[in-house]
DNA sequence: TTGACATATTCCTATATGGGTATAGCTTTG
DNA sequence: CAAAGCTATACCCATATAGGAATATGTCAA
């Protein structure tokens, strides 16, 4: 066999250093293909096709403007991968040893939204 | 051009799941192959070749005993991943926004070490 | 030393991209 | 309606795997 699909898993998508700009790119609000397409040096038809795995694991959604096509960041879309990862956090810094303490008393007072 | 090397990038190490199962089985410490091979229900010669991308971009160390050759977890090199998503958790759940001030904190008071 | 174990490599194959280029599909403007 | 602007798709190509199978390498046991 070959590779897993990219396009069924956040992971994947990510793994992508331009999906990870073009997701650092959006962070600030949503943004034309246009323009990321200038930021990130890269041809249009490029960019679409990375936008659309982002779209697939649901990373972004799109919004039309016009002739414009908007994207916008999802972050919930990151849960599984910082779940993954913080949990070793702590194995590498005791300061999260404590952090884990404070997660749970703020788990405890309220709780935070999906999306 | 094709695709970046998955053996240089922590990112694209972690993006397979196989390699994700393997650090998982390794978080409870130190086995050997032959153990990981078992619980993976996968080829030993894949297990092995998984394992050389790990220990390529840091994630795992190796050492000899006897015939067998124990692998240990190394979770520091997991930061830069961890440090991309924490930067988007605060963007989902409110709690977020109070640990910040906690880690701005914790960061001042001493200094965790790296690996 | 020979044989059983435990791992790492090598070679081969099918497949999933990532980028390049051309083009189709829409929307707005003149 | 025609021209121009903005995106998404369709193809084509080179390349990096992930697995499979066989084999090389190194170590311990009889």
């Amino acid at each position: 066999m070959a590779r897993a699909a990219t396009t069924t898993d956040v992971f994947n998508a990510v793994a992508e250093p331009r999906r990870r700009q073009i997701v650092d790119l959006l962070a600030t609000g949503e943004r034309p293909v246009n323009e990321l397409v200038e930021q990130l040096q890269l041809a249009q038809p490029q960019v679409s096709k990375h936008l659309r795995v982002l779209r697939e694991v649901g990373l972004v959604t799109a919004r039309d403007a016009g002739r414009q096509r908007l994207y916008r960041l999802h972050p919930p879309a990151l849960r599984p991968i910082h779940a993954w990862v913080a949990g070793y956090a702590r194995l590498w810094s005791e300061r999260f040893d404590r952090l884990d303490e404070v997660l749970a008393e703020l788990t405890e007072q309220g709780d935070g939204d999906d999306h």
